[in-house]
Order: C-alpha cells, then structure tokens, then sequence
DNA sequence: CGTATGACTTTTA
DNA sequence: GTAAAAGCCATAC
C-alpha cells in the first residue's frame, strides 16, 4: 500500500545496488560527480546518499566488491573536480593516485579535469 | 520521535 | 579564484 513515504522517494531499497553498478558502468580513464549519479538513479537532491551508498560497500579482500566484481569507487568525485573526504583524506590521496595510474589528467594541485575525463551516464 | 551527521551541490560574499 | 552558509534527503543514535 501507498503509505505518505512512496510518494517521490528516489532513494529505497535498491538504491545502493544501482549506485554501485552506476560506478561500474564507468569506463576506465574516467570520472563521474556524485550528482550525475544521483541525477542518473532519478534525483540531484541525493548526492550525497550516493556517497553515503559507497561509504556502505562491503569491503572484501583488496578493495570493494559488489556481484563478485570490483566496485571503482576512485571514479566517483565531488563537483569541484576534487575529492572532499573530510575524515579520510588518505582515502582522496589514495583516490588521486589510482585515478592518476588510469589516465585521467590531474592537474598540479590535484584537481581532477572535469571538461576531459568526465563520463556521461547512460544506460 | 527529535537531533546530529554526512565520500554533496549550489549560492552568496 | 577560494571560503562560508544554506539547502536536501536519508541514516544513525
């Protein structure tokens, strides 16, 4: 039944897995803001529930695993072309240096280069 | 159930 | 150009 919550909701069970297969639909070489994610599943306004679904991935041995395949994490970034991890600023360090061994251009303070590398989601 | 917090975004200064 | 505040939505306590 239709209880006032199922209204609009964009973000139900269900959510974290497209987030996560969002991520792996990305190609190698390239980037994607939190927003175009969350613009992708349905709704801007959940940006930061996409980065609230990858602070939830199952850490397995060496990296996050979703459907028994990687889930590139490092490709997913803020707006600003940077990594904002306010307690974990190791893992944005970590983040620049996988995305740097991929490919994408970084520039000389670590802004990551929106205008080349971002991927447009598409299904 | 109310308050606090968050891997965000946009606007304003 | 960077810095701070407000806005949005859901989860955690």
């Amino acid at each position: 039944m239709t209880s006032r919550f199922d209204k609009e909701r964009v973000v139900k069970p269900g959510f974290n897995e497209k987030v996560y297969r969002a991520a792996q639909s990305i190609p190698k070489g390239h980037v994607v803001t939190y927003g175009d994610i969350a613009t992708y599943l349905g709704s801007p306004r959940v940006a930061r529930h996409v980065g609230w679904a990858l602070s939830a991935l199952p850490e397995a041995s060496s990296g996050k695993i979703f459907n028994n395949h990687s889930v590139p994490w490092y490709r997913v970034i803020n707006a600003k072309g940077r990594v904002s991890a306010r307690d974990d600023i190791l893992r944005g360090q970590l983040q620049l240096d996988l995305l740097a061994a991929e490919g994408v251009e970084i520039s000389s303070d670590g802004k990551i280069d929106l205008n080349s590398s971002r991927w447009i989601l598409s299904r």
